[in-house]
RNA sequence: GCUCUCGUAGUUCAAUGGAUAGAACUGCGGACUUCUAAGCCGUUAAUGUUGGUUCGAUUCCAACCGAGAGCACCA
């Protein structure tokens, strides 16, 4: 059971507050100390669905028994029960635990299927502008999975923020110069005759172009002669000074942008704005020399490096021994012109985690050039994609593209549906739907930040915990709903319910989760929670009769139409599509 | 060598200092001629080691062992 906490500052719901009254009220009444205690839901939920350690926290100092002072405490509660609270005992160690009331669930149920697609939504960012830059690739270089991951998340939490009451804008930096164009024009220039046709499909560009970059890479590594024309034509990209070499760059970095787009499309991120390393390449250079001068860099052994020791990091070169700009010194250009165009409340950089130390000199350094653009940038990681053989790289030819991942996931998906009896179109739909839910939600499963063990046979599940499961649960809720022309229907509380079942246990915890979700920039809450609810809604249709049910037929209609709103507002958070069939 | 992150079931992941450490996959065993079986029910199985703080530690602290990442002209 995925449980919440509840500081005053995530506390959004009324029951909450009500029970934390009950229980202020209640020690007041005492003469009780004042203290700070939780309210959580507990583990099990035979335990309640709110429970309080108050007793605990405050046994010492009253020089009573946790037990005793639960008791004690109970009594006072049990005086002023709310018709939404049916039940209160003293348990364990001395916790008190709650238990709603048959009234409570009815009247949130209403509140769910009145809401519809704002269930879930909360003001915790309300009126905040918020920068989200995130997938930044390199053109000319493949869109691996580590990109993959990146876009995956960064949807996802600027979703979340928005559900929160933020403006969201998405950008994405992409790197334009640099030694990687040198390596891909070289090797393209050496793989010509090979070179694909005008009519190809996008993705066989793509395909050339990276084993143009594999072939660059490992020549620049082996052969010297080879290394010395990649400086040159990479010098020539850079000023733009050769023709043969600009019409190579121009013609990969179109494909590069447009095989991007496609991937964006795939996954459902649109960005408000697309960066370019290159644009900022001059400032980078005129803000490092302007900074030498007041202190904030020093030169060293010809090129002008930030000496993070200072700050308990270390030090790194901001502009070469050549006069060139590092990716240091125009990744501070690129905060100060975002803040410049984005004047936002926070601008938050996600990357792969191995970037973690080389952010924290980067932003030291912003903050000694402005204060206020690094007060507002904040860098959050992600971990990294392991096969298991180890470290992906291009030489051992184990590099999985963000395309072929998808693409072979999608062949696996059309093997499961091929024998069905449904329109293609609704086939190719399954096909894109279910393949990248099942990407993503491997993705948005953990917590951010710890490395995903990625075994191509088996990391993308269907079955179980998996971002399918829950297509397939919210498309089984929809078929219910659609066989029994309910659509949304207010409920009436002439048919109150005779029994609480498990699941509306869970459904009125959604608003918490987003929150949480929100406030620790962690989707993966949202994953367990919709799991769990899943679960839970499937053990209900295993169990209970939902359209010819008699009496209770409504009310458990309404359940349906509940789990529906939530697991197609739970999942639009995640940045997964339901399709219509399964 | 220094810095950072991380060690939970056979495997992949959860768990705000609280109650019986949750799922899923795998294995084994079931139910159903009921609204979608990518489903449901049952079952075996885990906090790296040693200390410390605490009424209470998977969670905080220290040491050790193990894994990964980063550490000067690539992004």
């Amino acid at each position: 059971m995925l449980k919440s906490h509840f500081s005053s500052k995530l506390r959004i719901t009324v029951i909450q507050d009500i029970i934390k009254k009950l229980i202020d009220d209640a020690c007041e009444a005492l003469g009780l100390p004042k203290t700070s205690f939780v309210i959580e839901h507990p583990d099990n939920v035979d335990f309640g669905d709110f429970s309080t350690n108050v007793a605990l926290v405050l046994s010492k100092q009253v020089g009573k028994t946790p037990r005793e002072l639960a008791g004690t405490i109970l009594e006072e509660v049990k005086k002023n029960l709310p018709s939404s609270i049916s039940k209160v005992e003293t348990a364990g160690p001395g916790f008190i635990n709650f238990y709603l009331s048959k009234e409570f669930f009815a009247l949130e149920l209403k509140t769910i299927l009145e809401k519809g697609e704002a269930y879930g939504t909360n003001d915790n960012l309300a009126g905040k502008e918020i920068i989200l830059e995130y997938t930044n690739t390199n053109v000319l270089k493949p869109f691996h999975i580590g990109h993959l991951m990146g876009n995956i998340l960064g949807e996802s939490i600027s979703r979340v923020f928005e559900y929160s009451g933020a403006k969201v804008t998405r950008i994405t930096y992409q790197g334009d110069m640099g030694l990687h164009i040198g390596k891909t024009i070289w090797g393209l220039m050496q793989k010509k005759d090979a070179f694909p046709k005008e009519s190809d499909s996008v993705s066989n560009k793509v395909k050339f172009v990276g084993e143009a970059y594999a072939y660059g890479s490992d020549q620049y590594e082996d052969n010297s002669e080879s290394a010395e024309e990649i400086k040159i034509i990479n010098k020539k990209a850079y000023e733009k000074s050769d023709p043969d070499v600009n019409h190579y760059y121009d013609l990969a970095r179109s494909w590069s942008l447009e095989h991007f787009e496609e991937i964006y499309k795939l996954l459902g991120t649109k960005f408000d704005h697309y960066y370019f390393e290159s644009e900022v390449a001059e400032d980078a250079l005129k803000i490092v020399n302007e900074y030498v001068e007041k202190g904030v860099f020093e030169k060293s052994d010809g090129a002008i490096v930030f000496k993070g020791e200072k700050y308990g990091l270390h030090t790194r070169v901001f502009v070469s021994s050549q006069g060139l700009p590092m990716y240091e010194a125009k990744d501070v250009a690129h905060a100060i012109r975002k803040y410049k165009e984005y004047p936002v409340d926070k601008s938050i950089i996600i990357t792969a985690n191995e970037q973690d130390d080389y952010f924290k000199v980067m932003l030291k350094a912003l903050s000694e050039i402005d204060s206020t653009v690094a007060g507002k940038t904040e860098h959050l990681s992600h971990g990294m994609l392991r096969v298991p053989e180890g470290k992906m790289s291009s030489r051992k030819g184990n590099v999985i593209t963000g395309e072929s991942l998808i693409l072979e996931t999608e062949e696996s998906v059309r093997e499961i549906v091929k024998d069905r009896e449904l329109p293609q179109e609704i086939k190719n739909q399954i096909a894109e739907f279910v393949a990248v839910s099942a990407i993503k939600y491997s993705v948005l499963r953990q917590a951010p930040g710890g490395n995903i063990i990625f075994d191509k046979s088996k990391a993308i599940s269907f079955e179980g915990d998996s971002g399918p499961y829950l297509q397939y649960t919210a498309v089984r809720a929809n078929s219910v709903l659609e066989k029994a022309d309910y659509k949304n229907k207010a409920m009436s509380f002439e048919t109150m319910q005779k029994e609480i079942y498990k699941i509306e246990h869970l459904l009125y915890r959604f608003p918490e989760i987003v929150l949480r979700a929100s406030d620790e920039k962690s989707p993966h809450y949202i994953v367990s929670y919709l799991m769990e609810l899943a679960s839970a809604f499937n053990g209900f249709y295993a169990n209970n009769k939902i359209i010819e049910a008699g009496e209770e037929t409504q009310y458990r209609l309404g359940i349906t139409q509940a789990v529906h709103n939530i697991l197609w507002n739970g999942l639009y958070l995640l940045g997964i599509r339901v399709p219509e069939r399964m």
